[in-house]
DNA sequence: TATTGTTATACTCTATAACTATA
DNA sequence: TATAGTTATAGAGTATAACAATA
């Protein structure tokens, strides 16, 4: 008998932690350009979604449209995203990286990955893909697009 | 010619950022007790280490003394933690989680463990033990390095 | 003198409520 | 009236620097 799904999460949520931890630790060490985590997943939200309205960023980043704002006017101060009202419906933005911000978010991404793939190289080529294959299988499972069924209506 | 280490970094740093997403939301959902990711990793780790110094639990939790003084001041204030000065050497804190602590940080994880479990469900038993044996994988090359020596203080 | 923790200060991050501009 | 975004306000989270107490 396996373990349940319930066991499974509790060892799914206790890497994701670590991970994070690694990763927080990188972004703020100084070896990366300044980003915060939100910081970084709204530029890599840009990056996916050129164009984006500020609340379809919000609502990826899972912030509320305030707090979208505020951090988008920090990172157009920044000049790594631009903001330009769009032509057709003047209430909304047209959100994009610049080219500093491309950067940028590639620069703190080289950083972060290098600090995982360090610790990865410890692993067996027979680990890695076991690795590989299960992040295959999560990644689905955890995206967004996936969280349909949970309350649309109200 | 497999997927190199900064492959399976990027996956692996992709689902984690999934998860914790995922993680944020069931914490601001009000279904589960009303705690931060930090606060939730402060609790759990004076749960794993009772005992704990402000300084251990700084450098576990990767915050700064200063950052992690004031977050306990909020959880003693909340009756979460108890403070006591070590009768050893005056200058210590000795952390240890209260019942009430205990129960909240349990509560927590039972709402975070259930949302993540019911995501899981979508899985084939094969792709839950190929899971599992990742997260196993994993667990040891991302856990900080001094787990094991836990000095009793007192 | 070195270590442990706190206070002072200043950001960022985040929320809710009230607002402006546009549709 | 409804929608997109901002401003006002408040509180948590975080950092660095300066401090107090203890060893």
């Amino acid at each position: 008998m396996t373990a349940g799904h319930e066991d499974c999460a509790k060892d799914v949520l206790d890497v994701a932690m670590l991970v994070m931890q690694v990763f927080r630790t990188e972004m703020r060490s100084h070896r990366t350009p300044d980003l915060s985590i939100p910081q970084f997943r709204a530029l890599a939200f840009l990056n996916r979604q050129p164009g984006a309205t500020l609340s379809e960023a919000a609502e990826h980043i899972g912030l509320t449209p305030p707090s979208m704002s505020k951090m988008v006017d920090g990172l157009v101060a920044r000049e790594l995203v631009a903001r330009e009202v769009s032509a057709n419906d003047r209430r909304r933005l047209i959100l994009t990286l610049t080219d500093a911000g491309r950067s940028l978010l590639n620069g703190a991404r080289a950083g972060t990955l290098t600090a995982l793939a360090k610790r990865l190289e410890a692993l067996s080529e027979d680990d890695l893909r076991a690795v590989d294959r299960a992040m295959d299988i999560l990644h689905p499972v955890f995206t967004p697009e996936n969280q349909a069924g949970v309350n649309v209506h109200e």
